[in-house]
DNA sequence: TGGTTTTGGCTATTGACCTTAGCCAAACAG
DNA sequence: CTGTTTGGCTAAGGTCAATAGCCAAAACCA
């Protein structure tokens, strides 16, 4: 019985894999250790549950997603800057679809560190945001709005949502650019006026 | 051994319950069953599949999702139907939290039922939209963006994806409106200038 | 009404899965 | 080289979906 050199890293980077395949939730930990050339009840010396390697998945996803984002608003402001997250955002999504679907709801309840990673992420958005001169509930508003777009977009699109196949990505560059339109207005006056 | 008197709707209807407690893929056969008044396999004589109730559930989601939004739209255009269906949408997933995640993505590919319900459902967006003027790419391009912009924050806010619970209502409000100041400008050329 | 058929419960069983217990050899530390 | 820790393994238990087969209740029908 030679050791398979096995690890906690891997072993959760080896199940972030088959989640994008299948889907996190229809992953086995029968499939995941044939994968790691190893039988069921070993993969137990490297985590402590199904739960928690869903955690570590999900906390390993939140992280990535979190970089992506960030690494492409590096050296842009204002709408640039959106533009560019928005296109990694989905870009990254649509290439770990198994990761995405669990980077957005809070693994459980009071997880400080699950909260600390998403906190980072949705930091980013913030910073982004600042070339919009928005504070305060403004502020807050604006990045969940954000949020909103991005997350409902990607997750219709992932899970086959959008009936039509074509023409997708004009559908997000419409969406990001109505976005934009209505920050520029983000402030404006309550009115029932419409042009 | 007394009858129980079930039938398929009343087993779909309480799973459908059952799912906005529990989540419909947390939900059992036999937690089912027991609610029911029966033993788990009893249940085989009214579906045919854990995987078929799932789809029946569904699309009983779908459809009351569907007449929601439809009731709200009633009566009113413009903006005044775009905020009474958000609204309406908002609220009935709200209501029920375990259905709702059901209603966004096919049950399965090619699953003409499942398709034209959700058509249907869609149908009644694409009607609201008409008073913008949007035709073709215009209003493909509206009614996803409408669609992502309610499933995208409803999503979020339904598993926790807000940190704040306070606001939500009023970032929920930030948002549709948001929209329809983008849709006054749906048809603007695209540029650079920012306000 | 009385006989037959269909229907809707039930128990028992199987197989997939997660999980724990306990064994033993490989790796490692001194 | 010896002792300890580590990382595999087999075996076994519990929960779940699903199937097979039984039997009484309901429905049908002459």
């Amino acid at each position: 019985m030679p050791r398979a050199g096995l690890s906690r890293d891997v072993v959760v980077e080896t199940a972030a894999i088959m989640a994008d395949e299948v889907g996190l939730n229809s992953l086995t930990l029968a499939a995941l250790a044939e994968r790691l050339g190893v039988k069921q009840p070993s993969l137990y010396k490297h985590l402590d549950s199904l739960a928690g390697l869903h955690r570590s998945v999900s906390l390993l996803a939140k992280r990535e997603l979190g970089e992506a984002i960030s690494r492409a608003a590096i050296g842009r402001s204002g709408s640039d800057a959106i533009f560019a997250m928005s296109h990694a955002y989905r870009n990254w999504a649509i290439q770990h679809p198994g990761r995405y679907d669990v980077t957005q709801s809070p693994v459980a309840p009071r997880d400080v560190e699950d909260e600390a990673t998403m906190m980072s992420a949705v930091q980013v958005i913030a910073d982004v945001l600042t070339a919009y001169r928005l504070e305060g509930d403004d502020s807050v508003d604006a990045i969940r709005a954000f949020r909103s777009l991005l997350h409902g977009f990607v997750s219709l699109e992932t899970t086959g949502g959008f009936a039509l196949e074509a023409d997708i990505d004009r559908s997000f560059e419409r969406l990001i650019r109505g976005f934009t339109v209505a920050l520029d207005h983000w402030k404006d006056p309550v009115d029932g006026a419409q042009s």
